[in-house]
DNA sequence: CGTTAATTTGAGACCATTCAATTTCGGTGG
DNA sequence: CCACCGAAATTGAATGGTCTCAAATTAACG
């Protein structure tokens, strides 16, 4: 079995993709990579050459500020590119950071570049990805911008649920939750005192229960609520 | 003259064009169309039947929350799309407002799908432009999720003073800017007040002048340095 | 000029931060 | 299996950056 079979499957999601387009995927050169936790994949200002495809872990974005201060700008789970960007750009932008444990699947860019000129059909697969990633980045912005810390946290935690359920890595509204309370922190734009605070608001208002790396939602509507949460920002990356 | 010619233009300073995707953009069927200031363009929720490139004026785009807060996400002057997004999406996922008086090049999204399926140089373009944009959001949310107000104010005006002098729309330091201080505040996640008072502190310290819709960079050097300012994410968008 | 929008000012309150110390947890080796 | 260790989570108290609310001033525009 192809490691690109949770790609194809994903594209599927949104359409059906021609025998030929299967083929072409299946057919791209492919290179399997570990990563460690906490192991940077990618390294601001390094010269870019290829592109990953999670295919299993977590990994997550982030940029530096000078003075150390670190902002996640995205979280990624298996079936998603992490580095799309990097098949367009010479010099990567930003950091990617393994979350857990990851496998990668690599390709090189010129090679996706390729099968974007030659596919009209995965050459809009790979602008749909980029869209998707943008829509979530926009609400992203909203959530570091305008929400108060108790509803910053819940409407992250709104968003990665429905994308793990989405990638059937949920059930019944527990989740495996690899975030520490620092990396949240850095995801909402708060201190890792200040999420600690925040956790503890949102368990005691019994809206979930998070301990040793496993989240489970007890009431969704609450949740979705406290953190403002509409899921149509997602319509492309669900 | 056709009035896509801004954005032939502007793909042509990343890589040039054969005269048949040349002649493929000129045969768009366009749509001319003014926009008042404060004009909703688009509106989260509408369906989405066309994109706007922006041919004068600006426009920027935001997202409102339940209890009212608006945040702007972005902001666009000539040359852009304001709204590429909606031409893979049924359903617009927020909204796009009218900065100035601006006027509009509409094209249908099935012409510009058909465009990016019948010529791959252009769905790279396209690409790239979708690519440009995530990149400007990733550094917006590192913006306002972990930088103070002077940093905040000054790293936006760093980027709107790239990307006007990019589209030639500054002379020597002096840029027409058109955004209140009520808007300034909503781009950088503060409020209208403390915006003021952060600015009247960029004047104190000698780094810009900004007084009815004039903004002077006097000091340039001090004000990427304040606002931590790095070029590298505008790669694609210069 | 008159009217409304935009900017500016002041003072008090509050959400989130900082800094430091303590406790708990997860994993490791004896 | 237990002792140990470093990482992660938790707690407390004081500080501070930003917000809120309200009012006054200035600028923009017909």
């Amino acid at each position: 079995v192809s490691p690109l079979s949770s790609l194809i499957r994903r594209w599927e999601r949104r359409s059906p993709l021609s025998a030929e387009d299967r083929a072409a995927i299946e057919a791209l050169p492919v290179t399997r990579r570990m990563g460690e936790r906490d192991a940077y994949l990618v390294q601001e200002g390094q010269p870019t050459t290829t592109c990953a495809l999670l295919l299993s872990g977590m990994a997550f974005r982030q940029k530096l500020i000078r003075d150390g201060a670190r902002q996640i700008v995205s979280i990624h789970i298996p079936g998603q590119f992490v580095d799309l960007q990097n098949c367009l750009l010479d010099v990567a932008d930003h950091n990617v950071q393994a979350l857990t444990r990851v496998e990668l699947a690599v390709i090189s860019k010129g090679a996706l570049n390729d099968l974007a000129a030659a596919r009209p059909a995965l050459a809009k697969a790979l602008w749909l990805d980029t869209l998707a990633d943008a829509a979530i980045f926009r609400e992203w912005i909203v959530n570091v911008g305008r929400r108060d810390a108790k509803s910053r946290i819940a409407h992250l935690l709104c968003e990665l649920v429905l994308r793990l359920d989405a990638a059937g890595q949920g059930n019944h509204g527990a989740y495996k939750f690899p975030l520490t309370q620092e990396q949240l922190a850095d995801a909402t734009g708060l201190t890792a005192v200040h999420t600690n605070r925040t956790l503890q608001a949102l368990r005691k208002d019994r809206l979930i229960s998070l301990s040793s790396q496993a989240l489970t939602v007890l009431d969704w509507r609450g949740l979705c609520h406290l953190g403002d949460f509409s899921e149509r920002y997602l319509r492309h990356a669900l």
